[in-house]
DNA sequence: TTCGTTGCAAACATTTTGCAGTTTC
DNA sequence: GAAACTGCAAAATGTTTGCAACGAA
């Protein structure tokens, strides 16, 4: 298997998508991404944006949770947990309180080897449960 | 609060749709449900196909399972249980042999209403495995 | 006759791709 | 200077919508 391996320079616009990742927990869009860097990277793209969450993913930097009315969202949280996604606003919310551990094992299935568990609980949050 | 609900009429091509995905286990998207059905009804179009699609879920006759490649896949079997999907091929696997209610109160988190969980297991299936 | 359903095409939204210019090493 | 990265625009996809014709009640 010939396996053609590219190499990764700099690029201080990547360190700063990343990093905004890091300090998010909205489990942000492309879009989302591209509307909150705008005003600090003044000549950023969607291009540029789709081209590092490409590259984050495939380096396992983030991963993508949940598809939120044809949108993507990803998570630079790469600790086993799950997601509640409200089904009225459509945000994404970690739920970290939950064994996971225990639910791996209950969803463990003979013969079959699992690489990954996506757990998504879908409901109304607490915001959109009080205005309605 | 108005509701306006509309009327259903009996139509053949929906119900020949509907049949169709209570008989496979394939978890089809659109274009698999067209691929399949366009021999049968040879008048079909996409739009007939996502214009049901809606439908049933809006019914709860569907649901929607996971999203593979950007193509949405639709069960029929609605009965709560968890799916296996292959990162290699893209095929979806129904896992009923998993206590279902043990992972829901694994899952359960405090003050919070879920409506439904949705599980999808990673992987790479035997086909595959065996390929490779 | 009414109005839900279909087929078709156009519109839309999200994501990918190609390319020229820029930056990193 | 080679090759990765960016910005832009065009293209590709998946899905939705509008509308005229058709069909069920």
């Amino acid at each position: 298997m010939i396996t053609t391996t590219k190499k990764t320079r700099n690029s201080e616009t990547r360190n700063r998508i990343y990093e905004y990742l890091c300090g998010t927990t909205a489990h942000p869009s492309a879009y989302m991404i591209f509307e909150d860097m705008k005003p600090q990277i003044q000549s950023l793209s969607m291009g540029t944006v789709y081209n590092n969450i490409k590259y984050f993913e495939e380096k396992g930097m983030i991963i993508n949770v949940a598809n939120v009315n044809g949108n993507a969202r990803y998570d630079a949280n790469t600790f086993d947990h799950i997601h509640f996604l409200c089904d009225c606003c459509g945000s994404v919310i970690d739920i970290m309180d939950v064994d996971i551990d225990t639910v791996k094992s209950a969803c463990s299935v003979k013969n079959t080897k699992i690489s990954s568990i996506k757990i998504v609980l879908h409901g109304v949050c607490d915001t959109c449960s009080v205005k309605s």
